[in-house]
DNA sequence: AATTGTGAATTGATTCACAGCT
DNA sequence: AGCTGTGAATCAATTCACAATT
């Protein structure tokens, strides 16, 4: 493997919509793609699609494009999506039940293997067991959990936060409108809904 | 105005983090802040925070620091939060109904109008109206809406678009996990929750 | 003395242009 | 002939270093 630092974070990101777009056409039966084809369908230039996919060696064939199959499976080595990732998920509020719900995940690779709340009420139509939050700990642990979901109030984030670091999380996604401060060795996600929308309004006339 | 077209957008974001610290800042009566700490507080450094800011005009006093409520006020003005700016909301599965109940968005200066789906149904605790999807161009056209979020699922997601886009949307925050194909004068954030658990579990070793 | 604002330097990402395979 | 892989060139964003200001 080679070193993960020095790769751009955004050509992982586009990693994934290449994977997208290459479970299309492996669908349509399709065995063979041109980077110009799957740049487009990804929405990106072809010499961008290119360079990002020789970060991982010489994944093409000159003259002819990409193997669907193969390059989809690199794609997915290279993600992780090959081995069900232990997802857990803390603060069952109105976004984190939806996203219990929602369980296009699991076909992603992940598993959300428990969810955590102080006060844990049991959802209908979900099936992940609801536990209170003094479990977490034991859970983490006793599972081997690296990835979290967040979707508690922006108040409890940073001390939920410090809480999972220390029981072994080393991957977030957070959901909470807040900057988290973690040690070196954790990556968080934000997904700030208020910034997005601002951002938007700050581009209409 | 100056032209916008040439402030990045990532300096925008960042607009809207430092403008929630500085909301925290207010309640806790300070009145005066140095790029250091307002930089500290939003998880970047300083002098991109006065680059930032330089974009919107000398904003702060040499020697001294930035006026608390006179910054965010300016930063207010630039993100368009000081009218309450209407936004309407497509389909209203899991994720969409979560958005609706979420209500957070008012007070960061958004209103969800109206929420339309194929098949609407009244939802305990919303109090948005939700319309069949029919009634949405006349809707836009009313009300002069420029902003939607959009979860419906990938397969009807550009169809959906290029109707709103039709009608009169220029901004749209998508949640489908798909690619969407918009004219110049439309922009597009997309916050796919796939691609966000799939980079970080590429961090995690 | 402290802190902003900013041109210059640096670092990073994208795109170009074409050599190298099949 | 067609298409990938990649060094070089360009473009963009960040950080440095310090002059300007209070």
């Amino acid at each position: 493997m080679p070193a993960k630092i020095d790769i751009p974070r955004k050509s992982i990101y586009r990693l994934s919509i290449y994977q997208r777009c290459l479970q299309r056409l492996r669908e349509n039966r399709v065995d063979t793609v041109s980077s110009a084809a799957l740049a487009k369908a990804a929405g990106v230039k072809s010499t961008q699609l290119r360079k990002d996919l020789a970060y991982f060696g010489q994944l093409g064939t000159r003259g002819l494009g990409y193997n669907v199959d193969a390059l989809s499976s690199t794609i997915g080595d290279v993600l992780g999506q090959n081995k069900l990732q232990p997802v857990i998920l803390v603060g069952v509020g109105n976004l984190g039940s939806a996203l219990l719900r929602y369980g296009g995940f699991r076909k992603e690779g992940f598993e959300v293997a428990a969810a955590f709340d102080l006060q844990p009420r049991k959802l209908p139509q979900v099936t992940v067991p609801i536990l209170p939050i003094t479990e977490m700990e034991a859970f983490i642990r006793r599972n081997n959990v690296k990835m979290a979901i967040l979707t508690v109030p922006a108040s409890n984030a940073q001390s939920v936060v410090n809480e999972m670091v220390r029981d072994g999380i080393q991957a977030i996604l957070n959901f909470s409108p807040t900057v988290l401060d973690v040690p070196e060795h954790v990556v968080v996600n934000s997904v700030d809904l208020a910034v997005e929308l601002e951002n938007l309004s700050y581009f209409i006339r």
